[in-house]
DNA sequence: TCTGGGGTCCTAGGACCC
DNA sequence: TCTGGGGTCCTAGGACCC
């Protein structure tokens, strides 16, 4: 069997857990940027505060209903992440945690006499030791695990733990289940299943399978497989190494400047070195972009990409702030504002494995003896504390973040004090 | 005025080779 | 001169996830 572990509204649960005032208060986290409304508590969900929405669409519920606004703070919510995974591991040999705030458990060859209890413990335990709130689905399949998920969560009765342990229960969440809310079924699915007369997930195991073949290719096979209870989808305990990383931000504000810009894309050049650094690879192909607000039909509109092949493979910031600044010079236009940039490297391939020459090699060693010092430094004292020159220091493309709470838990300064 | 960021997987179609 | 098929590689685009 399997079990999923998902926090309840992460991001606000993490900016409540630091601050009782906030305790059934509604709470919203707001994306990079300002932008629009990533996160919700329950409280804020009933006053009809939509996933996505602007600012400025919900300035009055917020003024009349103490909504309680927040940047997001993703040092804060990786380390809380952080917390509850390494309780869930205390539980499972086997967790592959899926993404911040979600954990998949494997709990095959556990003899178990009572699955219920057990998830009610783990449930408990995270709750009480991280003050997050999480919900629990047990089931056969990753996929059905969930449904059962999301069916703890919606079913107040259930208090945050359900078991699909029988056909005769896996057939009745699923028939209350909408086939949108499945796991693989997005909205293009969704609307063409509707389309069919396929509305609930139920409908959708009794569909023809050669039918959802060629109208939802093997991802969507896959998907029925698994609600019928044939597990189609692996485990993964350690992470497969990222093919592709991008580092990519609007800008707090539209920049015209070169030099601005180039800072910018220094920083993300030198973030996606950290990624690679972080899982000992190199990658071959840097890809670097910028494009003016396309929301602002009035002023003139330019985007462009530019591919750089790299002679050797690279994780070195310095190197690949090299590149990738090269490259923004030969796309930046003048006269412009600029809105958004990003870097992207790919062909990635383990560091151990890079071909070079001697000559070359002798540098690489001595690049990767920098890295590791400037990874440590920047580990213990605070990222960006010493950075390659062209990241610069005057950061006006940094992000908006007015509403930011404190990093309770991994800056010293933003520690909470208790008064007793 | 404000509209996120970072990923994966699959398929179709074109280029090229034998 | 015309015609065919199979294989591989690459890219773009579309779908999905949190």
């Amino acid at each position: 069997m399997i079990g999923l572990v998902d926090c309840n509204n992460f991001y606000a649960s993490c900016e409540r857990a630091f601050n009782p005032a906030l305790r059934n208060r509604p709470v919203v986290v707001l994306s990079n940027n300002d932008g629009c409304v990533i996160a919700r508590s329950n409280e804020a969900k009933e006053l009809g505060i939509a996933m996505g929405a602007l600012p400025f669409e919900i300035e009055k519920l917020i003024e009349q209903n103490n909504v309680a606004v927040f940047s997001s703070n993703y040092t804060l919510y990786g380390d809380m992440s952080h917390r509850v995974m390494t309780i869930l591991q205390t539980y499972s040999q086997d967790v592959e945690i899926y993404s911040i705030d979600e954990a998949f458990l494997s709990f095959d060859g556990y003899n178990l006499y009572d699955l219920e209890a057990y998830s009610r413990e783990i449930v408990g335990k995270v709750t009480k030791g991280t003050g997050i709130p999480v919900s629990m689905g047990i089931a056969s399949s990753k996929t059905l695990a969930k449904v059962a998920n999301k069916t703890a969560k919606k079913r107040k009765e259930l208090k945050g733990v359900y078991v699909i342990d029988s056909d005769e229960k896996r057939i009745e969440a699923l028939r209350n289940f909408a086939i949108g809310d499945v796991w693989g079924i997005g909205r293009q699915y969704a609307e063409l299943l509707v389309r069919q007369g396929v509305k609930t997930a139920l409908e959708f195991t009794q569909m023809n399978k050669e039918w959802i073949q060629k109208h939802m290719t093997v991802v969507g096979r896959r998907t029925y497989d698994e609600l019928c209870g044939h597990p189609r989808i692996d485990f993964e305990l350690m992470p497969p190494a990222k093919q592709v990383i991008c580092n990519a931000r609007s800008f707090g504000s539209m920049l015209t400047e070169y030099t601005q810009v180039e800072e910018a894309v220094a920083n993300y050049a030198a973030r996606c070195c950290e990624k690679l650094r972080k899982q000992n690879c190199c990658a071959s192909v840097v890809m670097v972009f910028v494009h003016t607000n396309q929301h602002r039909k009035d002023l003139p509109q330019y985007g462009k990409n530019i591919v750089i092949n790299l002679p050797v493979a690279t994780n070195s910031s310095m190197e690949l702030v090299k590149y990738a600044t090269k490259g923004l010079r030969a796309i930046f236009k003048e006269g412009f504002h600029y809105k958004k940039a990003g870097v992207i490297v790919s062909d990635i391939v383990p560091a151990a494995s890079i071909q070079s020459n001697m000559f070359y090699e002798l540098d690489a060693i001595k690049q990767g003896k920098i890295m590791k010092v400037l990874d440590e430094l920047n580990g213990a004292m605070g990222r960006n504390k010493v950075i390659v020159g062209r990241q610069g220091f005057e950061r006006k493309w940094k992000l908006r973040q007015e509403k930011l709470s404190p990093c309770y838990s991994t800056r010293l300064s933003d520690i909470i004090t208790v008064k007793a």
